[in-house]
DNA sequence: CCAGCTTCAATTGCACGCGATTTAATTGCG
DNA sequence: CGCAATTAAATCGCGTGCAATTGAAGCTGG
């Protein structure tokens, strides 16, 4: 037999009211509409990330990418190597400190900024969401984040 | 040189403004909550959820699952798989249905629910967040994840 | 000056997600 | 009835995420 659950936490384990789920199924389906958007220039949505990244500032090392993106070395080190394998960017062992390894977009990385300049548009687009609307939920969404990364 | 982005495209690269980074990251952010937690009962984030699942519908079929949680066999028969070899669930092949794969809980796996019910509330003590006010953005992130499913 | 601590990236192993394909079962249409 | 189309799950390949470990480099206190 299975024992008895309070109602309040009956209704806490309901799927519907989770924001968890909320979370996590919005940033897959997010990723999906991504997906031929990215495909159409040889990214994938993490690889895109990191391209925004070095879009803003160029030359960042590996662990400041992290930072950014909230990712560890075991995750960029091997899409940081697809990316220099696409010929988007290059790593160098920083010569004052070779612990550390730079990354700097290659001419065909900056060009890529380019060509990735209407996905934005096409997302939101695709959010049939007003701007304001969006940039509050963006808010919202970033709090909890960071409440989170609390813990 | 890089071609010239308007000011309204380059504000849109940017990462902060981005709400699909900001639903990346808190997905990724409160899976990281959950782990420690969920370690202590065996399960990984999206094993829990098929065990949510289960919990509130014994018996469905692969793809019933699916459904409810936007994933496909892809990713469902290994999960489901190793949830069987912890002994939570089974798998049989429906008899009136030889394609369709019924999913039902063993004891073990009804018990686990009682293991897993302190759970939400050390979630939601981990967002620090109002309950009223997590239930509004769990209602715009689900709008907001059900209109890019659309696409 | 050097032994131990810290930092950084890389590596390893495991569990997703998912597109694409395969296999098996059922359905539907002529 | 017979066969093509459809459906369901499984399989395969690739790219994440991340904990844990490794190894190299830099720092630091005695």
């Amino acid at each position: 037999m299975t024992p008895p659950l309070s109602a309040t936490q009956h209704s806490m384990l309901q799927l519907d009211n989770q924001l968890c789920f909320a979370l996590y199924s919005a940033s897959l389906a997010m990723t999906k509409v991504y997906k031929p958007l990215l495909e159409s220039i040889g990214l994938t949505y993490p690889q895109y990330l990191v391209m925004l990244v070095l879009w803003e500032h160029d030359g960042l090392i590996v662990s400041e990418i992290g930072d950014r993106l909230r990712l560890d070395s075991g995750t960029l080190t091997p899409l940081l190597k697809r990316l220099e394998t696409s010929g988007l960017l290059t790593r160098r062992r920083a010569t004052d400190d070779e612990r550390r390894v730079q990354v700097s977009l290659t001419d065909a990385g900056r060009l890529l900024k380019t060509k990735a300049s209407p996905i934005p548009a096409c997302i939101l687009e695709a959010s049939q969401c007003a701007l304001p609307e969006l940039a509050a939920l963006t808010r919202q969404v970033q709090a909890l984040r960071d409440q989170l990364a609390r813990q």
